[in-house]
RNA sequence: GCGGGUGUGGUGAAAUUGGUAGACACGCCAGACUUAGGAUCUGGUGCUUCGGCGUGGGGGUUCGAGUCCCUCCACCCGCACCA
């Protein structure tokens, strides 16, 4: 009679393996649909209850989509490259892969104990040489791939090589750096090379030569760029990977360093990452942080040439070219500047300055990013040299300041002190003119930013506001040759280097020094002695000889290897045809499981993986790999689950703790307590003294009632805060379906919630209570049919439940589950297989092991798993009566039994005729009489 | 500073198109059965000076506002010298 969870898990879970109840192929005759969870890293800490939350989730939908009849893909894999197993691995020696393989059998069991429906068979690790060498595929189409920037699409770079072949690069239009022949020293591109060269020059280059051109156009190239160096951990990072300046694991300081690395040319796709945003289902604020991340905007390139000593245009014709989204403010511009880095620093420094320039220069180079974005106070040196003023010919004199950012435009700035916050603070800083040039506005008190402001002591553009006066601006400046339209973008290109040992080699070879894709192997990692770096700070794959490398080609083998965005970027697409060796995923799957229809996680990865992954799929879109351009079409962020962290309050330098309610007539320190030795507040003093040596003597002040309370406050789950709950121990005491039910129970899937263990007893003895309310319809054998109190009990419960599955509201299923089964369980008797076997499909999706059982005691046919989803039949929903709440003025006064088929117009000469109405009128007059039919009586006076 | 979100009982929350605010649970209180229970069952439970008052504060639209509009406040998350 009792509520045997243990028994009855084990016993649909043992059913489920044996018959491969979630095993899925491709049926075309069913509508298909896509259920992932983001992909899992598998940390040795193993799960804690807010992990399964979106998992819960995403199952549960998976499971009312079957029974809806679709054809369902819900796969589960690991991310299983990453630092910590590395880490471990520096530490002991001993090998990631064996720690890796270790945390995801623990991982696996407890996934597979919470009861999910995912088709093992289609498991993915990205750290499995099957699975990776599809990464290494992928990057070496990258590596042979140029982006077209007319056709807005990626093309093989043989294509590329063919238009220089046959006239240069005259009519290519190729995604590339500003000025992408600057690093290459070949006599074709001397100082006056402007970027343009002939099918001739083509043909007279050599092969090491030709290779470095193409390099150039790669999206997968190798650069030497600046790239956010972190010391600590002793690699480069992505710019998403640094927060604040630190690295986003461990919290280190990140430098700025010029290193050699493998690049990804994201920014050819920036237009595209943007403008299919639009179309996506997903939050605003995921969409609007990735529309910052790419930062797109528009304005115009403006070049001012350098002075010479004599204030006239240096003859050699240097200019310093400058970014800016106001070119109608061009003259308000009272001086320049350059970010420390710039190239032409140097060059504008005048002798008398250039101690100053050199000191402030290394300065900003000695900082780090942390020091510099900390950094909010205005510092600049004077470089003593001047640019011309394109429109007034005055000398412009040149600063350098480190709030001017060497990645992001030119790395230069024309200064509008007038109206440019920073560049107002930076002008009154050290007492530079500001310009007036908006009508009306005293802009030496303070700055004005107002788009709407209109213009003055600006030539042709005076009494414009800036919407009128850009375009025109935009086309002077073209007009006069000295600036460009442009747009700009804050993505950069990413980072595609790691100096770590514990992710994908690259698929490429070096013969004296040309980068060559290996296509007919996989590359696996080689034996290292240890898994550090080597002693001139070479990644430890550097550390392989040629014997150790199981595939050598070449001279060198490349030693960085993959950063851990690689393998999850594209990891959807192998669940659909995982054990394929011929292909990542062959083109039919593809199409046949196409997007992911629902995408469920957390919010953390907005400008990591949810950009890179969307940039690849379009990548392989292009080449006509896959169908479909964006991955995850529909996405749910859940909510973090927080801790309720317990404290015990110690009386300072003694061993006695008081209770909180007490706590205030001592000085106490507050200590975090292991949530396990309370239980509703209550401290386990036995336990407590027993938990650390060094409360082994510990001393009480208690409560009246012999008690000692402890505070609490809701925290991040973790450690060292004592109040991390696993799922066994709760699957342990309540079984996987109640765990499974009170997750959705606990609120809104996307809103963030404290975890408390309280109400989990409210949700297992509903699991009870529908039991109990199966076995005593079954006892002496189960009707076969119901009462209409039956029937229209569960035609509502269906009727609510599909409403909120549709609409993604979980947490209200669970109440609507119970209200169905406390008014079915009071009606006494009544229940047969017509309202109880719809009953257990509708729990099925929430508790599925519960569900078969109680499918079974209703005497359905097989598994509940594929029952049809019932629907709910009007003929139930309808009520005849009607209470109609009777307000007036808006304040309900009493509820009036009425046929819900009664017309409005009889309904309000019942009202007005209830002696109940005259009671309240009080001799007033009824001035309107509302009926909203089936809802309410409004009586205004 | 910018962007996004959230404010409803002691607690988690519900109220889908404006129509009975607080469903469903936890906790608490009382009772029953047992007289060891943290077991089970039943009833009660927003506040209240019993007139009313109540969805962060103030204003508005409406017969009617948690819901729509304006404004202010608090908290959380993300980004942050982006020219």
């Amino acid at each position: 009679m009792d509520y045997d969870f243990r028994a009855i898990e084990a016993k649909w879970q043992g059913t489920w393996k044996e018959t491969d109840a979630y095993k899925v192929t491709e049926d075309p005759t069913r509508p298909k649909f896509y259920v992932l969870d983001m992909f899992p890293y598998p940390s040795g800490a193993g799960l804690h209850v807010g992990h399964p939350l979106g998992y819960i989730a995403s199952d549960v939908f998976a499971r009312y989509k079957r029974h809806k009849g679709f054809n369902v893909l819900h796969p589960m894999g690991y991310d299983s490259f990453g630092l910590p197993a590395e880490q471990y691995a520096i530490q002991t020696g001993q090998h990631p892969a064996i720690t890796t393989e270790q945390n995801i059998n623990r991982y696996r069991d407890q996934l597979e104990q919470l009861g999910f429906c995912y088709d093992w068979s289609r498991e993915v690790r990205t750290s499995d040489p099957s699975y990776y060498r599809w990464t290494q595929w992928i990057f070496g189409e990258l590596f042979e791939s140029w982006y077209d920037t007319q056709a807005q699409k990626a093309r093989p770079i043989a294509e590329l090589t063919e238009a220089f072949a046959e006239n240069g690069n005259f009519n290519v239009h190729a995604a590339c750096d500003e000025g992408w022949w600057k690093g290459l020293s070949f006599p074709h591109f001397g100082a006056h090379f402007d970027g343009t060269f002939t099918a001739t020059d083509w043909q007279s280059m050599n092969e090491a030569e030709r290779q470095e051109v193409l390099m150039c156009f790669r999206i997968a190239y190798l650069a030497d760029s600046e790239v956010n160096w972190c010391p600590a951990l002793g690699t480069v990072l992505a710019n998403d990977e640094v927060k604040d300046g630190l690295s986003e694991r461990g919290g280190h300081p990140v430098m700025k360093k010029t290193m050699r690395q493998w690049m990804m040319r994201i920014t050819a796709y920036a237009d595209r990452l943007l403008s299919s945003l639009d179309d996506l289902d997903w939050t605003d604020s995921v969409k609007e942080a990735q529309r910052h991340w790419i930062g797109r905007s528009e304005g115009a390139a403006v070049r001012f040439a350098v002075a010479n000593d004599a204030g006239q245009p240096d003859p050699a014709g240097t200019e310093v070219e400058v970014f800016t989204t106001r070119p109608d403010t061009l003259h308000g511009v009272s001086f320049m500047v350059l970010a420390p880095e710039h190239d032409l620093v140097a060059g504008l420094t005048s002798d008398a300055q250039r101690s100053e320039v050199e000191a402030y220069v290394e300065a900003a180079g000695m900082k780090s990013e942390r020091d510099r974005q900390g950094d909010k106070s205005i510092s600049g040196v004077f470089t003593g040299g001047h640019v011309v003023h394109p429109i007034t010919g005055a000398l412009v004199p040149v600063w350098i300041a480190d709030y001017v950012l060497a990645g992001y435009g030119t790395g230069a700035i024309m200064a509008v002190p007038a109206g440019d916050d920073r560049d107002w603070r930076f002008a009154k800083h050290f007492d530079l003119p500001i310009p007036p040039i908006f009508k009306d506005v005293d802009t030496q008190e303070a700055v004005c930013t107002d788009k709407g402001a209109i213009l003055c002591n600006s030539g042709e553009w005076d009494g414009m506001r800036a919407s009128d006066a850009i375009p025109l601006a935009l086309d002077w400046v073209e007009a006069q040759g000295c600036g460009t339209r442009k747009v700009n973008y804050r993505i950069r290109d990413a980072v595609f280097s790691r100096q770590r040992y514990w992710g994908e080699p690259f698929p490429i070879a070096y013969e004296n020094g040309i980068a060559t894709r290996i296509t007919d192997a996989t590359v696996t990692l080689p034996k290292v002695d240890a898994y550090l770096p080597t002693e001139d700070g070479e990644p430890p794959l550097a550390r392989a000889n040629r014997e150790d490398w199981p595939v050598f080609r070449g001279d060198a083998m490349e030693t960085n290897t993959m950063p851990g965005w690689a393998g999850s970027s594209w990891y959807f697409l192998r669940y659909m045809d995982p054990h394929n060796e011929n292909a990542f995923c062959d083109r039919s799957k593809s199409d046949h499981w196409g997007q992911v229809d629902l995408y469920v996680g957390g919010a953390e990865h907005t400008t990591g993986h949810l950009l890179y992954s969307r940039f690849w799929t379009k990548f392989l879109h292009d080449l006509g790999h896959i169908g479909f351009d964006e991955p995850f079409k529909f996405m749910i962020n859940q909510g973090m689950i927080l801790g309720r962290s317990s404290f015990v309050y110690r009386i300072q330098g003694t061993n006695t703790f008081v209770s909180a309610n007490q706590r205030k007539a001592h000085r106490t320190q507050r200590l975090h307590v292991d949530i396990n030795l309370v239980d509703n507040d209550k401290l386990d003093l036995d336990g407590f003294r027993a938990w650390r040596t060094e409360f082994a003597n510990a001393e009480f002040i208690l409560d009246d009632d012999g008690t000692y309370t402890c505070g609490h406050e809701v925290e991040k789950m973790s450690k060292s805060k004592y109040n991390v709950q696993t799922p066994d121990e709760l699957v342990e005491r309540y079984g996987a379906d109640t765990l499974r039910c009170y997750e959705m129970f606990l609120g809104p899937l996307t809103q963030h919630k404290p975890w408390d263990t309280q109400g989990i007893s409210g949700v297992h003895n509903f699991l009870r209570k529908i039991q109990r309310l199966y076995t005593q319809a079954a006892k002496g054998g189960m009707a076969t049919s119901s009462s209409d109190d039956a029937l229209r009990i569960v035609h509502k419960a269906i009727a609510k439940v599909t409403d909120d599955l549709d609409r993604h509201a979980f947490n209200t299923v669970v109440s609507a589950l119970m209200i169905a089964v406390n008014d079915l369980s009071s009606l006494d008797s009544g229940c047969g297989e017509d309202a109880l076997q719809p009953l257990a499909t509708l729990l099925s999706p929430y508790a599925p092991h519960l569900a078969e059982e109680l499918w079974q005691t209703a005497g359905g046919e097989g598994s509940v798993l594929d029952a049809a989803w019932p629907e709910a039949q009007d003929a139930y929903l309808v009520e005849d009566q009607t209470t109609y709440p009777i307000s007036f003025n808006g304040k309900v006064r009493f509820k009036l039994d009425l046929a819900a088929s009664m017309s409005p117009a009889d309904v309000e000469a019942t009202v007005r005729a209830d002696e109940r109405t005259l009671e309240q009128l009080d001799g007033k007059e009824i001035r309107k009489v509302i009926v909203v039919p089936g809802r309410i009586v409004n009586v205004v006076m």
